[in-house]
DNA sequence: GTAAAAACTTGATCTAGATCAAGAGTTTGA
DNA sequence: TCAAACTCTTGATCTAGATCAAGTTTTTAC
């Protein structure tokens, strides 16, 4: 299992009646850089996805899908944008519609320590926050370019009470994320730091090739070098 | 701060007029069962402490009280019986009136892993399980003897829909769930053995005193002995 | 296009906490 | 009531992973 190398060549060529095959060119692309061209060029309005992730997750009339779609604020992050800095109150639910954000504290070493990563399809925030009222100790920022959708923490209580539907889906999101984190405790009461890696490839396939590794080293609470040291040994194998 | 004895003395005496002080005797007691004692005495009715729960926490009519009443199962455990093992579906939500609870894995070599503990006042069980309906990794089991209440979870589904302020209960109850294992999965990751153990003290103030420091250990992702260490360390200060 | 800043790798050394072992105290159950 | 089974403590030793340091590659920004 060879590290994904960023810069992959990509092979031009022609099929010609007869079988023959013609070759025109060799170039050196970046794959990842091209998918979300590619994903971008497809999403002509970039809230559809969360409109699609409606659709999937929940039953709802086209007047209960409008209401929903009216409360919705739109943000775009540039990559290292902070979504929310340690002491400020956290006031929304928020969706990410692209891209990818990190959930992290600073400690008074000034050490990072990554809480938890979120992509597309994927809810962030701090819940604590939000729901004491109190400054936050996290900060949120992008990893990528990244695009949410908002709602403020009134409007999506209001959502919730009006709809069935939506504050289902809500209750669902809750259960599914409280799983996530015991399962998370168990294995960092477990395994040990390469059994930690495997674990996070195997469950978040993706998550590797587009987070910095220093990044999920903080997540796993392991060093960036103990990090690099396990990947090229599991490479070997 | 020192070991608490078990077995403490007791000093029986009795002021007489005039200011003298007539002594009786003295026996060694165990405070911890005295108290157990006593709250049992106190409830005549034991599920009369999730009916205080459920005033405290939500603003139910009469109606909807004996509703959920109805629906109750109550269920004793001695210490050490199993309320859930590993390979069967959980299929209740579970209140616990008396007494304390753990959740544990067992790895291949035999060794347990502390999940969480839980006591009077909270809920238990495995959430994992009793969403996807599949067995359990999960073995859960009383520390002490154990009085809970019990709902199917069809039972539990029905008067969340059924009782607007029961089901606002719950959720409140799982947003400070996965609130707490944030918290927890933040301090694996940045907090030292020594601060795990002055973190788990601060934070749940009688859990130390009720539960074997095997357990504590386990829990907090350490061994017996540097538990052990810690605690003789910390006295000193 | 290029210099500065990040991100990643590799090696040498160190240390918090694990493991192993053995004794003392406590609880359990026939 | 007494032996067996836990639980806790203490010491000696070991090790996974941290820390420190220096070189290489990749990314960023003017």
């Amino acid at each position: 299992m060879n590290r994904k190398k960023r810069w992959q060549p990509l092979f031009f060529y022609a099929s010609i009646s007869g079988g023959r095959t013609l070759f025109f060119d060799i170039i050196l692309i970046d794959w990842h850089a091209l998918k979300n061209l590619f994903i971008r060029c497809l999403l002509h309005n970039f809230t559809s996805l969360f409109q699609k992730y409606l659709e999937e997750k929940t039953e709802l009339t086209q007047a209960e899908s409008e209401r929903i779609q009216s409360f919705a604020i739109i943000k775009k992050l540039r990559k290292r944008q902070y979504l929310l800095q340690e002491g400020d109150v956290w006031k929304y639910d928020a969706f990410i519609t692209q891209g990818c954000v990190r959930t992290y504290t600073v400690d008074e070493k000034g050490g990072e320590h990554v809480n938890s990563f979120s992509i597309e399809n994927w809810w962030t925030g701090d819940r604590e926050s939000l729901m004491m009222q109190q400054p936050s100790r996290f900060n949120i920022d992008a990893i990528e370019d990244t695009e949410l959708v908002l709602f403020t923490h009134e409007n999506f209580e209001l959502l919730c009470r009006e709809i069935p539907a939506f504050n289902n889906m809500v209750n669902n999101i809750l259960q599914r994320s409280f799983i996530a984190a015991q399962n998370r405790i168990q294995a960092s009461l477990t395994l040990t730091a390469e059994e930690k890696y495997l674990n996070f490839v195997n469950k978040y396939p993706g998550f590797a090739s587009r987070i910095p590794q220093t990044m999920i080293a903080s997540y796993l609470g392991m060093t960036p070098e103990t990090l690099s040291r396990i990947r090229k040994q599991t490479a070997k194998k």
